[in-house]
DNA sequence: TTCTAATCGAGACGGTACGTCAGGTCTTGTT
DNA sequence: AACAAGACCTGACGTACCGTCTCGATTAGAA
């Protein structure tokens, strides 16, 4: 028993359409990436991309996640499990992909409400549940940290065009000791 | 003597283009804002407008400029000075208006090394250099100061959608200090 | 001993298919008439009908001849017999499901001559034929009072809409009069 | 005093598109050219060709219009007068530009009452009103004679795919007498 | 007063991406 | 085998926006 709906099943292409998202944007921009593009990069017509996502906007939305991945399980003592938790985000949030996409998407959320709550809720919100129910932390820390951390980042990378570990290294440090406040 | 230049001198009519370049932001967001529709709401011709400025992003630029203001005159002791600075800083920055226009501006620069720079001159650097000089600063610390104070509103704002008085006092704090050390 | 094939007998559905056609061509048109209409109309699949007719033009040319109907049997003295025949030919033509499905025929007929021969020998072949041996008549007359008949009555339904009975009378006489000279 | 509106005057590219089109559809076929086909063979954006007309139908209506022509001057007596106006409308039928566009557009119209109309008026009516004022002829005979006559040589085109001058002198003479009748 | 030169409004233009739609094919599990 | 369901590829559609261009009409200072 393999498919639950009739039908010819879907092509298993969802990975291979976000890398090559991911890729064409890391090359181009996100604005210079066209759906043309990526469909063609990923081997599949145009219309089997919109069949799974109802926008570009969407897409992005769901590469961004994939390639951000999963923060490694907190445990450990507060400061260390601390400390692994929000560099691990701070490492994730120098690694072009991320922080183009991120930027990108941020940029479409200003003006649109919707896309705001789905990036907050694929980000942000499990960040924190996860972390501040671990540790028993504070919320409201928790969420400044954050802010401190991803956006202080971003907008280092937005500036400069790179960032260093250096630089990520401060900053965690500095997360850090706003989350156990 | 009044003009330097042969033929007709041009009308006077920058502020009005700007300030209907940031009315539409604010309602339709940048994306959704189109240079035909500025022209209009500013009684001019397209053409009036990319004679002034080369392209969208530059006038969003100037525009930013311009409702971002003149940061408060650089005096008195250390503590409260830099207080002043950075605090106005992060109260502009929870206008509505700059952080719609400087997060635009932040997708354009990922992706163009031009734009990186004229932002970066147009808002960083002077204030940067104001303030390292007033109070004889390490300039890396009022980078890394600048940095937390602005990227961390602005993606406070991106992910929420709006900025409170008490967070705009919680990080000017914070950038106050790391200024300091 | 009932199906002489292996296998699940087909379903009797070209009837249907063949109606659902017709019913949704009179109300919107041919081209706007979708083969996913008209399978959804049917209660079929669309790779049902794909297995039947191997494009909208074949299915769409079977349906012409199903509502076209067989010509009356040619006998009686040649006035009346030709006059019968050729009135039967023009009543149908002013009937709009035929000459909805005709117009729309001969216009995939103009550019694809495999097309323009099916459409021909499912018509006017088999009508020229009988018509031209029971009387014993001209071949090159009868082929002018076809054309004249169909086509007269075809331009004049594509340039006012609908067909009056004088007009097919007057047209039918003229046709009769062009077969017997 | 040239230009009555405002603005960057139109290009002067009407008649490139629409023979552009006219070559294309006599050698893929109507269905088979695409508008952004003509307007690359026309040296024109695709935006060009629908600023100018509203749709593909649009543009191939105004083509037929143009590449009919206009009818000859109708004087002279009756007899040969009409024999020159119906003639000149046989001979153009014959053109296979004329009758592939004509055909096409008939499709259309089976569906769409402005195009019937628009198409009426810009081809039958004229033609008519000229014919029947110059000789004092019966408005109905006169209908019915360019039914026949356009219709049977455009079914007859359909049908063999050629149109022999026999064929349109034999219908020619045919509908001169109804015209006279 | 006429000339010169730059500006203006209006709107057409080329280019490029968007997201949609229809025809016809293919791939499942089911009858 | 045929079937229902629905995904798939292809290719065209018509729209939207950017930034450029070409007009005639202004509006100054200079000749």
């Amino acid at each position: 028993m393999k498919h639950l709906r009739p039908g010819r099943p879907r092509r298993d292409v969802d990975d291979v359409v976000r890398a090559a998202l991911v890729d064409l944007v890391r090359r181009q921009g996100y604005a210079g990436t066209t759906i043309d593009q990526v469909a063609r990069a990923a081997g599949v017509a145009k219309t089997t991309v919109y069949r799974r996502w109802e926008s570009k906007t969407a897409l992005a939305l769901d590469a961004l996640i994939d390639v951000l991945g999963e923060p490694p399980v907190a445990d450990g003592p507060r400061e260390t499990g601390l400390g692994v938790a929000i560099g691990w985000l701070a490492g994730r949030i120098s690694d072009p992909d991320v922080h183009h996409l991120l930027t990108a998407l941020i940029g479409e959320a200003a003006r649109d409400a919707e896309i705001r709550l789905r990036l907050r809720g694929a980000i942000r919100t499990p960040f924190e549940r996860r972390t501040a129910e671990a540790w028993a932390l504070d919320p409201a820390s928790v969420d400044l940290a954050f802010d401190v951390a991803v956006g202080a980042l971003l907008h280092h990378a937005a500036m400069t065009g790179r960032v260093e570990a250096a630089t990520v290294a401060l900053i965690s440090d500095l997360a850090v000791r706003i989350a156990s406040a």
